[in-house]
DNA sequence: TTATTTGTTTGGAATAATTCTAATGTTGTG
DNA sequence: CACAACATTAGAATTATTCCAAACAAATAA
């Protein structure tokens, strides 16, 4: 069997035709393409593939750990006062952006020949507030 | 004369009264608020203000430096095959994301009482290739 | 096997964020 | 004042993403 099937089998996916291909692109294109671009390089083979499918299994192989979704604040961009450095956690719940002390400075690895305008460390997780209510939501009565 | 007139003076940015009102906020809402939410609070106070004003501006803003636009890559996601740990460079010009060594684990620096599930470091500014065509370009001829 | 259930894919509509555009308003300069 | 340059407005257009109901496929039970 191909490590693409049992790969997805490990994580709890089950490995239909679209996800062993979509899955397989990934693998194989590391150009960090868009959904949409997953979906054009594909639908020639696939021509059935809707861009659902291509959404719904990048979702998936994400929450799995398989892929990587970069991103850092859904759905809509975030401003912030330009103060000293920080770091941000996200919350998936409640979607509230925490600061976290982080000094860019002191860890600075640029590209050789790059200009670095700017940078950001983001966090996504669950906040202690929802982390809370989920405990107290599921305590025994 | 107040210092968000002088800040945003400083910056070339001439201080009309919508702009003003809109660095104002961003200096006294530290909540990482989006474009509407900005919007939205401010129009009461000025009931002409629209939109497209609060998108030039935070734009402006974010462009001198004078306040953070916090996402990673514009305009949609973009997926990554999870290999090992590496940050991410984007150019704003090609749109190119190179990958850069970084390593997580050597400083995680959660907030106690937080699940991190995933997290990602960005660069973003002009990769070596677009710096090279820019400079040629405007070599003598 | 067939019937039933469970989960997946499809295609298109709906939604939401952002950008674009043309008209209008404002500011500064000669 | 007249003119140019620039900023703002309002709404349309664009784009990315999600939603949804119907069709399909795989798994399971009878
Ligand atoms: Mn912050
Ligand atoms: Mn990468
Ligand atoms: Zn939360
Ligand atoms: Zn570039």
């Amino acid at each position: 069997m191909g490590s693409v099937v049992s790969e997805l089998e490990n994580a709890g996916i089950k490995p239909s035709y679209q996800r062993v291909r979509i899955f397989e692109y990934m693998q194989m294109n590391r150009t960090h393409p868009t959904a949409d671009q997953v979906f054009l390089d594909l639908k020639d083979a696939i021509p059935t593939l809707a861009k659902a499918t291509v959404y719904n299994t990048l979702h998936a192989l994400a929450e799995k750990g398989l892929i990587r979704e970069l991103s850092t604040v859904q759905p809509s961009t975030r401003y912030d006062y330009a103060a000293e450095d920080h770091g941000h956690f996200t919350c998936r719940i409640c979607n509230r952006i925490y600061d976290f002390p982080y000094d860019f400075d002191s860890r600075h690895s640029a590209l050789s020949g790059f200009v670095v305008e700017s940078q950001e460390i983001v966090q996504k997780g669950i906040c202690q507030a929802c982390l809370k209510k989920a405990q107290q939501n599921s305590a025994f009565p």
